[in-house]
RNA sequence: GCCGGGAUGGCGGAACUGGUAGACGCGCCGGACUCAAAAUCCGGUUCUGGCGACAGAGUGUGGGUUCGAUUCCCUCUCCCGGCACCA
């Protein structure tokens, strides 16, 4: 044994043994209850970065102690590869998305080895193979003919300049990314996934995924956002009717808006619309300026988060739509806040009881009538009008025949009204949205479909399938290179055979990972989507992945999965059963800003941070030697743009594939966000080196005076039986902290805390080498799933012939665990006074007479008699005086 | 803006079900080894007072419940993630 840690020579043998015995090749007809692990796969950006290293290590720290409890476990991984960073790529050098997209995956895949991830790389997938993306157009297809996929008119970021749709991170500040030119919205043809029909089934099996976070079930509940209301109608003034053409005073023709306070519908001042809404088009027609605050709207942001914080800005069109129960004229407003293709593109204003409406009534003189008041007596006045809307639920007053009412009874009342007039009803109503997914760019998969002059949009049949992507093509940032492509578009239509042009739009890539889970279980079936081996390997039993994946990502693959189940593809509804959210891998960000250009970042790798007299500077060293002062900007996600990643692969090659690991699962619980510190990595390399010297001495001790004897339980020291309870207590804990609580951090300090007993160890008797034995081989076994490679080493010069990598977890030994005194904490009315020992049997009275015999504790009591005693079993006293 | 999460020594974090706050690691201080340095090993390290035993304070802010609160409830502040065409 070689007497110093080398890890690369260490990482090379156990990689090699795993490699020649095809460990982790997963069979369905292995022993064991299967156990599917996955990682999100990683988008093939060229390098791996921190997120992915952490993201794989707890996915395989899980596989292998799962796999050492004699499960069955199938660990794969693959590629997300289509999306946008590889056009940016052409767009940089020239080179097409799909020679990029390989030659990363190449690439990433050697860093990912290097690692030892227990990966059955046999099934390895990537979403930009035609043989992966084949199945994407073929259910695409089948959801079209059930009606799931269906198209209509979608709005889109536009780049007059390019002539291109942008996708929302192209646009910094209302601009095209690359033309600076104003984005403007336009609205075309695109295809959307109905997951609003499986939106209540979705929300409600959320309560059945109790191995999720719920963080994560809370942010999906709320983004389906299920809301009981009502619909009222709000039929055509005279002057509105006019300008439509349509009767008035009429249910036929009327304004619909959806509302959850209908108990408020006599607080009713104001109706708002959106900008593209047909009656602020019909009515801006006559209107110059009413057009150009239209253009004005739809020049902004479709983010939500813009929306909501941009400046509510209104204009009258001056027509009006009649209230429901009074006949009153209300005033029709275009508002930029309401958004065109969500609810009815209108909304009742009532300043009085909503926060929004009340400051866009306060802004344009829109009277503010109250109609609701509190019913508990908190609040005896209305909060007065010109100081905030009351958006509480009360009783309800100046409602005509409804007034008097529990808001809940008048909503009821109200909604029934309504319904006996045709003007309304009640309805669920979700802030969901259905799924849109064409996208105007080229590399994607391609939505299989055929415009034909004669037969229109025709379906390519299923004998065509794939559609397959060209890969020669390099986009040059203006427009979609397919659409320019003929040997692509044209194509003769498949019903009448007259010549007919391909659709040149692909799929959003949250298709292409809304399944891939399922695809691993098969990877080299050509003929289905999905076989039997689905059957044994799914649903996934532990999913790992970033927290920024909570919503979409997650709840796509809940309604793909779904929407396969009502195909017959599969017999279950949810893909994840047990979902583990790591955090965020953050590093120091420093920045300087030069006299002319974009802000300038400095990795803090070439920082240093001097302080004198309280007051911190950090210091930039540049490339030609230089040093200039810098900006902190605290800390933030590793990314390419604030210049504050760490490679991985150096760190790898510097210390070894453990080390990185080891680090990434000490530094913090993997739930949360985790910062990046080289002093922290050289510590981890540190506990390595202290390890693997201290089985060196252990195992050349051996070699030279023999091999321990067996151990003799009944007969051990004082000093052996502690050293053996510390062993088997770490034994146990990490069991518990590895299998349940997923604290990876603590485990690792119990095993390193267990290595501290174990040098304080001085006994080098045959009993004492026996206990050191058992002890170095179970703090082997318990780090093996996170730092395996030299665990697979240790555990071979421990003198095993079996590779560790198939050795089973053991249970800790209850004899080593009893104990037949204890310490005991006494506490003086809560606070900490002293401790005593107590035979571990004692009863209460010995408990207390021990407590009261303490002396500092006697200080404290002060002669006087506890008023209380409470014992804590085996843990504290607590005298009550 | 809305939804979700977080805040504990000089730093990362621990304290699992309301019961010893600061495990473990980093950093720093002192010592051993060395001609010297690095590496390694040993000891110390929340703050204040005290030679010490020990005492007081202390888990972002302000309040509450409790024999006892980092943990439960209310208030506020700051930081992070998501917001539907980044993946």
């Amino acid at each position: 044994m070689d007497e110093r840690y080398q890890p690369a020579q260490v990482d090379r043998a156990a990689q090699a043994y795993w490699q020649q015995a095809g460990s982790f090749r997963a069979r369905e007809d292995a022993p064991g209850e299967k156990f599917y692990c996955l990682s999100m796969f990683p988008y093939p950006s060229g390098r791996l970065h921190m997120g992915h290293v952490r993201n794989y290590t707890i996915g395989d720290v899980l596989t292998r102690f799962a796999r050492m409890q004699g499960r069955n476990v199938l660990q794969p991984m693959g590629w997300d590869a289509f999306g946008l960073p590889a056009e940016n790529a052409a767009m940089a050098n020239g080179v097409a998305p799909a020679k990029w997209t390989r030659d990363n995956i190449a690439s990433m895949k050697e860093q990912l080895q290097a690692l030892g991830f227990a990966l059955d790389w046999e099934r390895e997938i990537a979403t930009c193979d035609p043989s992966y993306y084949k199945w994407n157009q073929w259910l695409f297809l089948r959801m079209r003919e059930k009606g799931i996929a269906y198209k209509r008119t979608g709005v889109v970021n536009w780049d007059p300049v390019d002539q291109t749709v942008l996708a929302n991170e192209q646009v910094i500040d209302g601009r095209g990314w690359r033309t600076g030119a104003l984005v403007e919205k336009r609205e075309i043809p695109m295809y959307y996934l109905n997951i609003t029909r499986y939106a209540d089934e979705l929300l409600r099996d959320l309560d059945t995924l109790t191995d999720w976070p719920e963080r994560v079930r809370v942010m999906q509940a709320n983004w389906i956002g299920r809301s009981e209301g009502v619909d009222v109608a709000f039929p055509y003034a005279a002057d509105t009717a006019a300008l439509m053409g349509k009767p008035a005073g009429d249910a036929s023709a009327a304004m619909k808006v959806f509302t959850t306070r209908a108990d408020t519908l006599f607080g009713v001042t104001f109706v708002a619309i959106a900008a593209e809404h047909p009656i602020a088009l019909a009515a801006a027609a006559k209107d110059p300026a009413l057009m150009a605050f239209i253009d004005e709207c739809r020049r902004g942001s479709v983010m939500e988060a813009d929306v909501a914080t941009m400046e509510k800005k209104g204009r009258r069109t001056g027509l009006h739509v009649l209230h429901p129960f009074t006949g009153e004229p209300v005033e029709i407003w275009v508002a930029n806040y309401v958004l065109m293709g969500y609810g009815e593109a209108a909304v009742m204003g009532v300043p009085a009881h909503d926060e929004r409406d009340f400051a866009f009534a306060r802004q344009h003189g829109i009277a503010i009538r109250t109609v609701v008041k509190s019913s508990t007596g908190a609040y005896d006045t209305v909060v007065a009008p010109w100081i905030d809307a009351y958006g509480e639920y009360g009783v309800t007053v100046d409602s005509g025949e409804f007034s008097g009412l529990e808001s809940k009874a008048a909503i009821d009342a109200i909604a029934a009204a309504l319904a006996a007039r045709g003007l309304g009803r009640k309805r669920v109503q979700y802030r969901l949205r259905d799924w849109g997914i064409s996208r105007q760019r080229y590399w994607g998969c391609p939505i299989p479909l055929i415009h034909c002059p004669k037969c229109g949009e025709v379906a390519v049949p299923d004998s065509q399938l794939p559609v397959v992507l060209p890969e020669d093509l390099v986009p040059d940032g203006s427009g979609n290179p397919l659409a320019r492509t003929p040997s692509f578009y044209e194509c003769s239509c498949p019903h009448c055979g007259g010549p007919a042009r391909r659709e040149t739009d692909t799929m959003d890539t949250f298709v292409d990972s809304s399944w891939y889970y399922a695809r691993y279980a098969c990877p080299d079936n050509a003929g289905a989507m999905v076989d039997a081996r689905v059957r044994y390997w799914l649903p996934v039993d532990q999913y790992v992945g970033g927290i920024e994946h909570a919503i979409l990502h997650l709840l796509y693959s809940r309604f793909w999965t779904r929407v396969m189940r009502d195909f017959g593809l599969v017999d279950f509804s949810e893909p994840f059963r047990s979902l583990l959210t790591q955090g965020m891998v953050l590093n120091h960000i420093y920045w300087q800003q030069p006299a002319e250009g974009r802000r300038l970042y400095f990795n803090p790798k070439d920082v240093d941070v001097e302080e004198a007299g309280g007051v911190k500077r950090y210091v930039a060293t540049l490339d030609d030697g230089s040093r200039l002062e810098v900006q902190y900007d605290g800390l933030g996600t590793m990314s390419k743009s604030k210049n504050n990643g760490v490679d991985p692969q150096g760190l790898v090659e510097k210390y070894g594939a453990d080390t990185a690991r080891l680090f990434m699962m000490f530094a913090a619980p993997p739930e949360q966000s985790l910062e990046w510190s080289d002093e922290g990595v050289q510590g981890a390399f540190r506990f390595l080196r202290r390890l693997w010297t201290a089985v060196h001495a252990h195992v050349t001790l051996n070699a030279s005076v023999g091999a321990p004897p067996a151990l003799d339980r009944g007969a051990l020291t004082p000093a052996q039986r502690e050293l053996r309870r510390s062993v088997h207590l770490t034994l146990g804990k990490v069991t518990d902290d590895i299998g349940r609580r997923r604290t990876f951090n603590t485990a690792i300090a119990a095993v390193m805390e267990l290595l501290n007993a174990i040098s304080r160890f001085e006994d080098r008797s045959p009993q004492g080498r026996a206990v050191l034995q058992e002890a170095f081989e179970i703090v082997t076994l318990c780090l093996s799933p996170i730092v395996p490679h030299i665990c697979h080493v240790l555990w071979q010069e421990l003198g095993h012939s079996r590779a560790l990598v198939d050795v089973r977890w053991p249970a800790a030994d209850a004899q080593a665990l009893a104990q037949a005194e204890l310490t005991l904490v006494v506490q003086v009315n809560g606070r900490l006074r002293g401790r005593i020992s107590v035979a571990a049997d004692a009863d209460e009275a010995a408990i207390r007479d021990a407590a009261l015999a303490d002396e500092n504790v006697r200080r404290f009591i002060d002669g006087a008699e506890p008023r209380k005693v409470i014992i804590v079993p085996r843990k504290l006293v607590n005298l009550v005086v």
